[in-house]
DNA sequence: TTGTACGCGTTATCAG
DNA sequence: CTGATAACGCGTACAA
């Protein structure tokens, strides 16, 4: 292993030098080039663990969430990963995989100074995350919603906005008897959406009730697809605003194969418009929440923290747009 | 800050006995008990950069690759992240967006000690990145296959049998006229699949010339929509096989906007069996070549080496399968 | 401007 | 079985 004493031996000076060459402190001309050569010569890296040591920093940012099946997340990584690429920060990822237990005990490892800073979007509901996170000793940025209120950096998408829009969009199509094919309720956006939704019917006059409301038990295609099979009469509605785009590619493939027509006996709006939304027959409007942009935005954020861990706390609202498509069409 | 000195003074002994504990080594059960009471009551965890710096391990695995955006990646990361997830190791994610230089990039870091390990599945076929892989101080293992012969842990699958599979597919549901819409030439996959199709048609004798093939400029929806856009004499051909399932995607939405009927006039075969592959209309024959199966295998050949760095060098094959489905039918 | 020397929090050696 | 102590590689007062 080469250290920072073997450059020092090299160029013939202190270590100090060395140190202050890399670090970018002033040295005299000579003596940088000196350093540089020697550094290029015998190709020597500073050893990240006793940098980190020193100077109480590891250079990572980790991210965590559920779920790395969700297109959304993914593109939310990408928006991360693109905002921290040019700055000497790494990106560590946590990717638990839809267990609270997971979360827990990733969060509880955070103290040891392996990150520094959290970027987090739980999607659970409970309370142990939010009080992890609440006594954590590092910046936490939240993208998302936590029921109680945390005190730390957020962005977040107003989803009852964006359910709005979709209910209002089916209004205007002339659509009234207009269902919510809905996530998992144990989870914030389930509970989330499902609230958003009501709220909209009763706003815009249209006739809500329990039965308004499929249940899917997950976040995903078979998840969409298996509640509607359950429920069967699906001619009760005439528009459907589905949990997410994978919930409502399920929903259309039951409807495919069970001879109901998008949009004409039925439409159909999805939520994330991630890339499958612009793909499938026939496309799918879709209520965009720009998780990318939210993931670029939480990036941002975070390293403004970083850089001024006084600042006040900033909360930012991303608009959610709709992307309208044919599965929509009047 | 809670250090270890921090445990010592409170359960009233030498950090050596804390350090004991911690790392299992033995102790006094009267010993253990005291510092394990202070630990909880401290809420102690240990300082890892310290930990690193001494042990020099980072307990971290550094996952690299090309594209997050494509999902069988996604899947890789998902792989090797479950195979790791009961272990001691985090996964640092280090995903480059379609650019050698960012690889490079990150490539020429990784001797600062942040990793003790290298998983890495590159697309580009440069020569700097083989030779900065053979220039590393850790384990790597390569999942996918190099051009030059490194000498390195290895996950891969032979696209050629693969491939294989799918022209005779085609051939035995009565297609003759067989073409290959490709990914971009400049990567790794790309020339495989092209090499690996054209050796594939002439075993099978039927008809291959440089015709045959239609060069998509990226691995993604629009490449395989704007390929055959540009190509347009689709008719040529009564079946695709495509160099992922997403420009199989693409190939889909042009057939549909310009009345060609899949898979009546022309048959269609995806590689990489992405979710999407099921979901499309029709559903998608797809060529899997088991993604997530090859970073859980990735990661535990990692582990193997990282327990015994002297053990031999390992080649892992993994055996791609033919999904058939819709876009196929005879 | 440069070099010496100390300490960051651990682990591991060695003497008790 | 335990405690004192020497590293690990780096950054930075402080002295020169």
């Amino acid at each position: 292993m080469v250290s920072i004493k073997a450059v020092a031996d090299r160029a013939g000076v202190s270590i100090a030098s060395v140190s202050r060459v890399i670090n970018g402190t002033v040295a005299r001309k000579e003596t940088e080039l000196r350093v540089r050569t020697a550094i290029k010569e015998l190709g020597y890296q500073p050893n990240s663990a006793a940098r980190a040591l020193k100077i109480r920093q590891s250079e990572q940012i980790c991210l965590s969430f559920d779920d790395l099946a969700n297109p959304a997340y993914v593109a939310m990584t990408r928006g991360v990963g693109q905002a921290l690429a040019e700055t000497k920060y790494r990106l560590i990822l946590a990717s638990a995989f839809s267990s609270v237990e997971e979360i827990v005990k990733h969060l509880e490892t955070m103290g040891r100074g392996f990150a520094d800073g959290l970027i987090i979007s739980p999607i659970y509901a409970d309370k142990r995350i939010a009080k992890l996170i609440s006594h954590l000793q590092i910046p936490v940025v939240l993208v998302g919603t936590m029921p109680v209120g945390l005190n730390v950096d957020n962005v977040y998408v107003d989803s009852a906005i964006g359910i709005g829009l979709g209910v209002d969009h089916l209004k205007a199509t002339n659509r009234k008897r207009i269902g919510l094919v809905n996530g998992p309720i144990d989870t914030n956006p389930g509970r989330r959406r499902r609230l958003a939704f009501e709220s909209a019917m009763k706003e815009m006059g249209l006739k809500y009730s329990e039965e308004s409301v499929i249940q899917a038990d997950a976040f995903s295609i078979s998840g969409g697809y298996e509640a509607v099979s359950k429920f069967r009469n699906l001619d009760k509605f005439d528009g459907l605003i589905c949990g997410n785009d994978q919930i409502a590619a399920g929903v259309l493939k039951y409807c495919y194969e069970n001879g109901i027509a998008i949009p004409g006996d039925l439409a159909l709006i999805g939520i994330d418009n991630i890339d499958l939304a612009s793909i499938l027959h026939p496309t799918l409007t879709s209520i965009d929440l720009h998780s990318e942009k939210r993931g670029e935005i939480a990036a941002q954020l975070m390293l403004e923290r970083l850089a001024d861990p006084a600042r006040p706390i900033q909360k930012i609202n991303v608009k959610p747009t709709l992307v309208i498509r044919e599965s929509t069409a009047a």
